[in-house]
DNA sequence: GTCTATAAAATGATAGAC
DNA sequence: GTCTATCATTTTATAGAC
């Protein structure tokens, strides 16, 4: 009853982990091959080229932080919740998926089109949509009226290193960790 | 009277750029001889290899980060303000030295040995020092008692992107940046 | 200091046997 | 589904003329 992986799968979960310790360009089809015991022709009988391998780990990635922020977004919560729902989405997806985050993370710019400006639509509609949220807040007064930029960018930037160093926070578990990045990205670090 | 930009440090101020937007195993020696204006060759009359330049750029901007803070370290500050000077710190060298950083960001696992141990090595001893400071001001009752490690990269890692969006708040100049990371950072982003 | 020519190695991908 | 053998291309780097 277990789902079976398949061997098309094998080579994502894979190359995932190559492409984010050594990058896209340094990992060849011989090194992906060799890493999973077969040789580098055999490859092809499961994917079409090097860049599909790619494709496939970023573009799906790159959906699950698309679905969550729509899903978030079209709650019922007010704004300076759904920030903090944007902020657990964003560790859950860290955590479980965290070679495929490290490959959007490290190779993103090694993909081609149309791939390439799929992604960069993704990423600029997520970044956009927690823009709206800050504007939000700052204009209900729950956020102090602080550059947007620079608030937008303190939140996304801590978010999207997750996959670096939560392997530093393991007495926290997931719910934890999330506490205490709401806890450290909106009341500050600062004792009143 | 003004100084004059050798072939070998223009080849460096290219070479970053490029490795920045490509990455390093994307650009090939012909395409930074071509940037340049030159043949792939002439360019190991001032370098001995690519990867020369790689470790040129890289260290660099590493001994630059290494230097301002034990700088900041040694100063008579006491530890929160030292934690803002590392902010301020940060910040200067994101704004001057954006394409080495953003090479040093996307390309430092590209580095050979023995350079990569060296760049490990400025690295963590960089981080250990936040963290103590972080230690220090908690002690002092100056910081909550929040996990250390998600304070660490919470505020290292904002401060590690800067250079990718600080072209985003041109409003700003550099002294208004340094304050609103401050705040953000440490105050925090919610309206008490 | 730049060029042309070229060496030596590695790369992504295909053909065809089993 | 995996293998061996191979191709076409690209890569870093060197030698030697100007």
């Amino acid at each position: 009853m277990k789902s079976e992986i398949s061997r098309k799968e094998e080579i994502q979960i894979t190359a995932a982990k190559l492409f984010t310790e050594k990058g896209y360009n340094a990992v060849s089809m011989r090194d992906l091959a060799l890493a999973l015991g077969i040789k580098a022709s055999s490859l092809y009988n499961h994917i079409q080229s090097k860049q599909e391998i790619l494709s496939l780990i970023i573009i799906t990635v790159g959906e699950h932080f698309t679905e969550g922020i729509l899903e978030i977004i079209n709650s019922e919560s007010g704004p300076l919740e759904k920030l903090k729902q944007t902020i657990k989405l964003h560790v859950h997806i860290s955590l479980h998926y965290k070679d495929a985050i490290g490959c959007l993370n490290s190779n993103w710019h090694n993909l081609e089109e149309p791939d390439l400006a799929n992604l960069k639509k993704m990423r600029e509609d997520y970044e956009e949509n927690v823009r709206l949220l800050i504007r939000a807040c700052k204009k209900d007064k729950q956020l102090k009226s602080l550059n947007e930029e620079v608030m937008l960018y303190s939140v996304l930037s801590t978010l999207r290193s997750v996959y670096q160093w939560s392997n530093k926070t393991e007495g926290l578990n997931e719910e934890e960790l999330v506490a205490e990045l709401q806890e450290s990205l909106l009341e500050g670090l600062v004792e009143n």
